[in-house]
DNA sequence: TCTGGGGTCCTAGGACCC
DNA sequence: TCTGGGGTCCTAGGACCC
């Protein structure tokens, strides 16, 4: 989906059409209509605090605005752009719909979090150009909003090309553009391939794909060993054998939050336990909602100075109780030194199951009811 | 007043078992 | 008494993605 939570604004102020926009921040006032009926929209400009840009309109992206990005730095290029709170619970249910949508068309979907899809359109007979586009047309009927679509013959691909023609793409991609539309790419826009593996690879002269496809196995693997090194080889040569997949379970739920300022362990001591209970009974309350139990309790910290240190323990039994959570948590807290203010509290749980489930999905093997 | 929140996957060492 | 491998689980950190 394209510019998702920004475009998901739009629809409901139409008038902020054609400008920069920006979603993001903390604690920004939803926008107020004065006595002419004239909406009052925050700038960024006004914007104090911390918090990063979640989503930018394309006309932000003009003024080098772009998710992720500190609000402050944000507000310094582009200062009348307009700041908008993020509404997650509207995302959601665009993000059902367009997907309910999607699936009229085409069912084989795998989830790649609030505004992305794969599709594997493997088993359809219809030429895939003509899918996709009904695929978008069923998009925009659902939603009002416009999306993306590459087809190619693997994920890696289908990633990269959905970028190549944005807003409102519809790219077609075959091994023989390989040469032609990935080559001349930069290497960060294959995906796994990070900032740290980027600026490392640079380091070696490797810029473009082109130029990782040329680069000599040893010399890859002298710097990012064999796995990742024969890796990096097969997606410059756009090879990827990965399946959609279809179903998924969750391995962790986490609940975590960054203080508005950094907190003292003694002096703020009151502020971070409740937040820190809030945060455990958040988790609890998640695991409810969602019908999973789990076994490893873990929390993060980050401090003033950025470095982040996480501790977990694994309980003997599973629980979704906020007060063993709490407990165990608290336990793992203990064992942090605590020398610097803290500017992110977190609470985990992994080793996760579903008590309503059966075990291996309701099929149990005679070899599993007699082994010892 | 640089740097959110919710995830996944990988690596690596140590404990422990057979 | 010393020395083996193979395998799983637990814990901590880090890279990466949306």
């Amino acid at each position: 989906m394209d510019a998702f939570f920004a475009s998901v604004e739009l629809l409901r102020y139409p008038d902020l059409r054609g400008r920069p926009v920006v979603v993001g921040g903390r604690a920004v006032s939803q926008p107020a209509t004065d006595k002419n009926g004239n909406r009052n929209y925050a700038r960024l400009r006004d914007y104090v605090g911390r918090g990063v840009i979640t989503t930018s309109t394309y006309e932000a992206r003009a003024l080098g605005v772009f998710s992720a990005m500190g609000m402050m730095k944000a507000a310094q290029l582009a200062p009348d752009a307009i700041l908008l709170p993020a509404d997650f619970a509207a995302y959601r249910r665009y993000s059902n719909l367009f997907k309910a949508a999607v699936a009229q068309v085409a069912p084989s979907i795998e989830d790649r979090g609030i505004d992305e899809i794969y599709i594997d359109l493997t088993e359809h007979a219809e030429p895939s150009l003509e899918i996709a586009q009904r695929i978008k047309a069923a998009v925009k009927d659902a939603t009002g909003l416009v999306c993306s679509i590459a087809i190619s013959p693997n994920k890696l691909l289908s990633k990269i090309g959905s970028d190549l023609d944005k807003p409102d793409g519809l790219t077609l991609l075959s091994m023989d553009d390989l040469p032609t539309r990935i080559w001349p790419l930069p290497v960060r826009k294959i995906n796994g391939i990070g900032p740290k593996a980027g600026v490392k690879l640079e380091g070696l002269g490797i810029s473009t794909i082109a130029q990782l496809a040329q680069a000599r196995p040893d010399l890859l693997q002298e710097h990012f060993g064999l796995t990742y090194a024969r890796w990096l080889l097969r997606v410059a040569h756009g090879l990827d054998e990965r399946p959609v997949v279809l179903h998924s379970t969750p391995k962790s739920i986490s609940r975590e939050t960054t203080f508005e300022r950094d907190l003292h362990v003694l002096h703020d001591k009151a502020a971070l336990s409740e937040a820190f209970l809030r945060l455990c009974t958040q988790v609890a309350g998640d695991l409810e909602r969602k019908g999973y139990v789990g076994r490893t309790i873990g929390i993060k910290l980050r401090f003033d100075d950025f470095r982040t240190v996480t501790r977990d323990f694994t309980l003997p039994v599973e629980t979704a109780d906020a007060h063993t959570i709490h407990r165990a948590a608290g336990q793992c807290l203990k064992r942090i030194v605590m020398d610097h203010k803290i500017r992110l509290l977190g609470v985990r749980i992994g080793a996760l199951s579903q008590p309503g489930a059966q075990p291996g999905g309701g099929q149990t093997t005679q070899g599993e009811l007699f082994s010892d």
